[in-house]
DNA sequence: ATGAAAGCGCTAACAT
DNA sequence: ATGTTAGCGCTTTCAT
């Protein structure tokens, strides 16, 4: 149990392998340059002994590892847990090394998260969620590449949602179940998040009917509150979209605690399609941005512009999908 | 827009700042052997120059900035952004270095995970979910040690909930309103994540009740067919225990599928209390392990472990709490 | 208070 | 195929 209190070395291997250190070095990279058996022998003799390459020391003595920086909003919301998923499906090689920054959901650790990743030298950032304005991420970018997921940013490479498009399906397709009395709850006012707001705007305004946008911040509460407040109107809408399902949901919590209930004494729309939609028991009708396919592309992103740290930036854009469930119904009156 | 091939060094700033590099490293340390003035002289200029410390570079050189290595099974359950966040909320001392690894609901990637931490260094690892049997940890633990987080582990620094008392809460609830046909959704055998399963047989034995457990796997649709086959039972079960709240989301979708409502056709406990069980339209009664506090008693044996790496094993037990809701009802027949 | 120099554990020419 | 050697960007004695 007596823990050592050095780790084991690569010299520490070659001498016991009765060889130098170079030798252990390119059998554990895997290039050529070593002889097959000598090479198992090397791996015999490490794996007995239980050493592990440094990565630490690789890392600063290396030009070829390269290292991907993760930059994750929020655990609480699955939605980054998708992204990730769908990051770490590309993100396969044996010389990319992945590292982790998580920040919190209003923002507030974004700067820190970043930071910590560009003083682990990341040679490229894979940023899901950010919240700083574009200009600060801009600036940032000129110490490592960023690729932005889930969110546009002139440019920066991007793989995002079209929000806009997505925020019009679910405007229209409460239209078409006969709604007209269409409250938004949008996400507080911050550059990169504002689609959603104008897809509703537009389509409220196109439709001739006058937007009713109310600002909520990132938790559920706040939506409840809100939405709360909007019941109280003397002409209440009869339909919210929600900027996301976590104020979907606390516009049900609203609805509850009045004892009303979703879909039948109010069409409620979110948007994420995040899994607590799919519950029967809440059977939220969102938009799905498909969180997954968005961290692939931006992992493609990521290696495209390690590849070529000189070619245009890309902005790759996909289709949102509304999906219908139960929490949306034809309006009865 | 062209980056720069070569991030800046100390080098840059001493020379910059007109002074040496061990000078900028001992401003940059906060360490006491600069003047004031100097001292911001040195961080005017890095500031002015964009330059951040390289991690590797100081890690590789340093034995005093120490690496703590986080695992967390899996990002979509919301239990493991809770211990995150307790672990996080005591590791903000600057030479400490947090690094994460991600693994995956079934297990698969604990090994690659932990392997991940090992070859960064990490000085101490704290785990959030592991999978492995208790024997493979402890031979992993030898290379650093390691915190288990909500499982306790023979030998190993641990921090975890009573499963046992809180099945037994679980179950006496159900007793208590008049259950006894109660059936446990078990999580697959695996050592380390036994407890709620004992708790449950013990308190069924001791009322004298014979217990039916079903293994089902983690996800929502294993539990949601297991379920299912229980209700079609000839004497089906008026009360299920899921080992976990996904589980007990399964359940539901069981019942939301053939019209029956939980509650009142079937009472159901689920585990973990996570978001979800709080939702209205869930209102899932469920035990509450207190996830936050259990990665903050995590992190702090990882400190102690790192100021005596000598010093004896801790297992630090919580009890848990059952919160109960809308999900479990007396039962009337 | 400041600087010079050795070393952390690896990689990558360059020799042999 | 294998060994030698000079870094990578820092930290850390030890001088001054």
């Amino acid at each position: 149990m007596s823990p050592s209190d050095r780790s084991l070395t690569m010299d520490d291997v070659a001498r016991e392998a009765g060889v130098s250190r170079s030798l252990v070095s390119i059998a554990f990279r895997g290039v050529k340059g070593v002889s097959p058996e000598m090479r198992q022998h090397i791996f015999d003799v490490a794996d007995r002994l239980g050493y592990r390459p440094n990565v630490v020391a690789s890392r600063l003595a290396s030009k070829n590892v390269v290292t991907i920086g993760v930059f994750l909003l929020d655990l609480y919301n699955a939605i980054f847990a998708d992204i990730y998923e769908g990051v770490r499906s590309v993100l396969t090689d044996q010389n990319q090394h992945v590292v982790l920054a998580i920040g919190s959901a209003g923002g507030e650790r974004d700067t820190e998260a970043l930071d910590n990743l560009l003083r682990a030298r990341a040679n490229v950032v894979i940023a899901a969620g950010l919240m700083l304005p574009d200009d600060a991420i801009q600036g940032l970018s000129r110490m490592a590449p960023i690729v932005s997921t889930a969110r546009a940013i002139p440019g920066i490479d991007s793989a995002f949602s079209d929000d806009v498009h997505g925020a019009t399906q679910a405007v229209e397709h409460l239209f078409s179940l006969g709604h007209e009395r269409v409250a938004h709850l949008a996400s507080p006012r911050r550059q990169g998040y504002m689609g959603r707001r104008a897809g509703y705007e537009a389509a409220m305004s196109e439709r001739g009917l006058r937007p009713l946008v109310v600002e909520v911040e990132y938790t559920q509460t706040s939506a409840a509150k809100e939405a709360s407040r909007l019941l109280d109107l003397d002409e209440p809408p009869t339909a919210i979209f929600a900027n996301n399902d976590m104020a979907a949901l606390g516009v049900m919590d609203a609805l509850y605690s009045r004892g009303l209930r979703p879909g039948e004494d109010l069409s409620i729309v979110g948007y994420d399609n995040t899994q607590i939609a799919h519950l029967p028991a809440v059977s939220l009708t969102s938009v799905d941005l498909h969180a997954v396919s968005l961290g692939i592309s931006a992992a493609q992103l990521a290696l495209q512009r390690l590849a070529n740290p000189y070619r245009d930036t890309q902005q790759i854009s996909s289709r949102p999908e509304l999906v219908v469930r139960r929490s949306t119904r034809p309006l009865t009156s």
